[in-house]
DNA sequence: CAAGAAAAGTGCGTGCACGCAAGTTTGCGT
DNA sequence: ACGCAAACTTGCGTGCACGCACTTTTCTTG
């Protein structure tokens, strides 16, 4: 339905957007990630180097979408798969977590190697805001045209969570003051695992979900105050 | 306490910031944004073009830092001062609309010359990112230690918030089809004020303030059960 | 008040992003 | 099958961000 067929013209790019990704990557891994020239990427896919800055707007970019792909398409699909009985947030947290589990190997190298560079690693947090135009239209469905913005605002604010995890997830290397500076007195789980993480900035949202949510299935004007699902802490 | 003398260093650092994000404004409203070039900003400031990059990263960041300039801190302290009473949703929205309302008569200007350019669209909205986190503190000294990172995430949901509320605000210019398509049938208000898309877009974001807020007054053993306001539509 | 340390300013060189105006490939209607 | 129009690629030129090494200014300490 999506792709009849896709059309050679479509193909070709798609083909070349992914040699490049490949390329970038490749190379990042195999030299350090500042011993790669863009015209190192560009000759290593077979093109042009303006042609290599027609589909990433950054070197970074390029090496970061090896990882990141098309996740954002694949969470979007996660959430609308759920059934529609489970909450909202639930539903948006796990397939969040899912998605974000990748045991595949070279992402492992490829996100050790965004710990020693800042400016991929900035590449690899902003490449989270991606999933926000996705998670808008899934979440729209659910909550209906509840308030303009709704859906938006809280894909957005997904958005922001997931950062807020990668970051505080992505920093094992060299800086051990950081992480002891970071709660002056108590520890903070240094960065656990990734779900885990993931799972405890998202949770803050949930009251803002389910009181979208609520909204939709009570269409008719009673408003009861319910007390907060029992924090299990 | 905060300024005992700011010493001589500091000022003259002060001075040339402003200096620099007064000359780029300057130059970009006289002639276009495109017609300024980043030697002719730091010549106006009376300094060297790489000092000019020492104090900004790019072009757009000066010019729009004429306007945004100190907007974090004035958000957070505006934040701090509501008593400590109101609900933290309501402290942080007044905070919000507060400072972005602004009467100045050249960042009218600004903003007109901000809907022209993509570029300078965009630096304008990433600059919302930045109250993050002066926010986080202040929330964070509301919520207490709550979840390791709620105040971080629920700051961070605020800056999205704001984001998407300034990039439904910023569109009156040029595409008149934008804001048709952006609602399939009905009409969602095409840019009104900005306060209230403010307030429309923090508001799904409230029920997880108050979530956020409950369990602190709660180990206080005060509880202040308020309903939400009647939201009229 | 005199060094010396620390920080800010500067000049230079490099790699890069991107607009523009060709050239080349793909798709489609007749 | 042909040819036109749209999409993609490419080379070139420009302005820019930023690392590095060095000079100048400000702060500190004995």
């Amino acid at each position: 339905m999506t792709t009849p067929p896709p059309g050679l013209r479509e193909r070709k790019k798609q083909a070349t957007r992914e040699a490049l990704r490949d390329a970038a990557l490749r190379l990042a891994v195999e030299r350090g990630p500042d011993q790669v020239r863009v015209d190192d990427i560009a000759e290593a896919a077979g093109v042009s180097p303006r042609t290599y800055n027609n589909y990433f707007a950054s070197r970074e970019q390029a090496i970061v979408s090896a990882v990141t792909a098309d996740r954002e398409t694949r969470i979007a699909a996660a959430v609308a798969a759920r059934p529609t009985g489970v909450r909202l947030a639930d539903a948006v947290t796990e397939a969040v977590v899912e998605q974000y589990t990748n045991p595949g190997e070279r992402e492992q190298q490829a996100l050790l190697l965004f710990t020693t560079q800042t400016t991929l690693r900035d590449a690899f947090l902003d490449a989270a805001a991606d999933i926000e135009p996705p998670l808008t239209a899934v979440i729209a469905e659910r909550v209906g045209d509840t308030g303009a913005h709704t859906a938006r605002v809280l894909a957005a604010s997904v958005a922001a969570a997931v950062r807020v995890a990668l970051e505080g997830w992505l920093v094992p290397a060299g800086n051990a003051e950081a992480t002891a500076s970071s709660s002056p007195g108590g520890l903070v789980v240094p960065s656990g695992s990734l779900p885990d993480q993931l799972r405890a900035t998202l949770a803050p949202l949930a009251p803002a979900f389910d009181a979208a949510d609520k909204r939709r299935d009570r269409s008719a004007g009673e408003r009861f105050e319910k007390a907060a699902p029992p924090a299990k802490t």
